[in-house]
DNA sequence: TATTGTTATACTCTATAACTATA
DNA sequence: TATAGTTATAGAGTATAACAATA
């Protein structure tokens, strides 16, 4: 209900947008939910599955698929957690390192497009609020 | 790719805001996706099915889903359109007509209430850009 | 008892394709 | 041939609940 009964259209955007970025990340094997998870392991180092979760508001029984399917690309590699053999803490490799850039590159090339609309100070605005507003619903 | 990667973060925003949504609505028997239909027919009037699609970019076949609720509601009725026997017109009745302020009621109550975990001035930019953005890709 | 990760499953939303009846 | 509406179905995405291992 953000704007009226056009929510509507802020769940077909979404989709929209999600949908172009995945199919821009496609040459990498990536998607956007998997870029998400890299950029958190990038910013925040290797965590194990449940601080993945909290960081970036995912379900745990959805991480579990998002994390099998980098590791498969070979970008993340689950280690087991030393004091704690129920976590696994998962980490970059060298491949997922190199797949970052490139992957910032694809997706700002075509969020450039997308956003277009709206100055670059008021993109980050949109991105700080909407961050504010999901954390707050989780 | 709206936010970059974490454009799962706007996925996850609609949504949540689309549950919210629906349930305030309930009382209605509507939902968000109802109340847009219902808001379309009452600014352009009574329309065919194929209109009321291109109108507010939904599928003929989500559509027809649609209009099955709301006629089930008895707010709307589809009538044979003068000329062409394909064609549905679909008409607001006086049920539609009066769940309209009612349904606006309500989402104005629960819309503040989701954005009351951002300042006042932070709701108005959030639901400027928002608009903005949607309506540059519709 | 609670928590981490896993699996299986169910659910919602949307799009696609095939069908009918008309044009 | 093309279009309006309908139906059935498939697909993506996510959440839920039950489970095993461990704390």
């Amino acid at each position: 209900m953000l704007f009226g009964s056009a929510d509507f259209l802020l769940n077909k955007s979404a989709r929209r947008s999600r949908e172009r970025l995945d199919r821009a990340l496609e040459p990498l094997g990536l998607t956007g939910k998997l870029l998400y998870v890299l950029e958190i392991l990038g910013a925040e180092g290797a965590r194990t599955q449940h601080e993945i979760g909290s960081l970036g508001c995912i379900d745990r029984s959805s991480a579990v698929v998002f994390i099998d399917a980098l590791e498969a690309l070979g970008m993340v590699e689950r280690r087991q957690k030393p004091g704690d053999r129920r976590a696994h803490v998962v980490a970059l490799t060298e491949k997922g390192r190199l797949a970052l850039p490139k992957a910032r590159a694809l997706e700002a090339k075509v969020r450039r497009e997308y956003l277009a609309c709206l100055e670059p100070g008021d993109q980050r605005t949109l991105v700080a609020l909407l961050t504010r507003l999901v954390q707050a619903h989780n």
